[in-house]
DNA sequence: CTAGTTGCAAAGAGTTTGCATGGCG
DNA sequence: CGCCATGCAAACTCTTTGCAACTAG
């Protein structure tokens, strides 16, 4: 195993809300409200720096965020499919992220090496969208208009 | 057909910057370097003001940089497949930007549509990785070490 | 003990905004 | 000539960095 340094109560409070916030991407700004809530103020430069290093460990995924003016961060599944090996779809409206680690993964990635020759970067990159309970959620209310 | 605005120099010389870069993305940054260039001292609040637009318009498109901390932009395509409506890849290395409007693209989005009941963004989603060329160069820069 | 980690403050990149001026149509 | 677009400067957001103080192992 990796040593993955220091065990400090700020590192572990950044873990915990990633944690808690499994099924979908936190932002620095989401984690230090988090941590100020739990009574862990830690300092904006150390959430930066440790999402750094589990990044770098892979044990986080690390996004751009939709209008693509900073990162979003997720904990990478630790049992199953391997995070880094398919992609991700995000639902611009409730943030819920979906794993595409169906069998029709290993046909795109297949595909697109053999036909466009390009290899995908699983760990940055992630499809922005909307998922069918928000689709559905916003059709009802343009009917309520 | 829609009112695209003003015809000014500025406006023209950005446009100008988007076509002579067709196959890959360009910053705020590399516009206004081509426009020092080129004579058009265009201020940096014009450049954004007209991407927005032309973005809003969807004569351009509008992706996240790789890592995340800003945007880059591409002349949407006029003819051919809509942009709107693939996925678009991206090289980390070398910049190119690989349109993925095959057969493919169709059972992809079908898929996520039927099984993961998501529907995919295209115009500001973009998946990056390696091209194989770049692949091959890297590969072989490493055996000359 | 001592090397890794934190807090603080300042700096740096990217982007937006208000307002007066300028120029397209 | 009216309205939209531009330039300028300031403000704002997100992120990084240097350095001294702290602390886990």
């Amino acid at each position: 195993m990796r040593s993955d340094g220091y065990q400090t109560s700020q590192r572990q409070a950044i873990i915990i809300c990633l944690s808690e916030n499994e099924g979908s991407t936190v932002t620095v700004a989401d984690i230090l409200s988090f941590l100020r809530k739990n009574g862990n103020k830690a300092n904006r430069a150390t959430v930066y720096r440790n999402l750094e290093r589990l990044a770098a460990e892979g044990v986080v995924l690390r996004f751009p965020t939709s209008d693509g003016q900073g990162s979003c961060f997720q904990l990478a599944r630790l049992d199953g499919p391997d995070c880094h090996e398919h992609l991700h779809l995000k639902c611009s409206l409730c943030g819920k992220v979906i794993h595409l680690d169906c069998d029709f993964m290993e046909k795109l990635e297949h595909h697109i090496e053999e036909n466009h020759g390009f290899s995908m970067n699983f760990g940055n990159s992630i499809i922005y969208g909307v998922c069918s309970e928000c689709r559905q959620r916003a059709s009802l209310e343009k009917k309520d208009k």
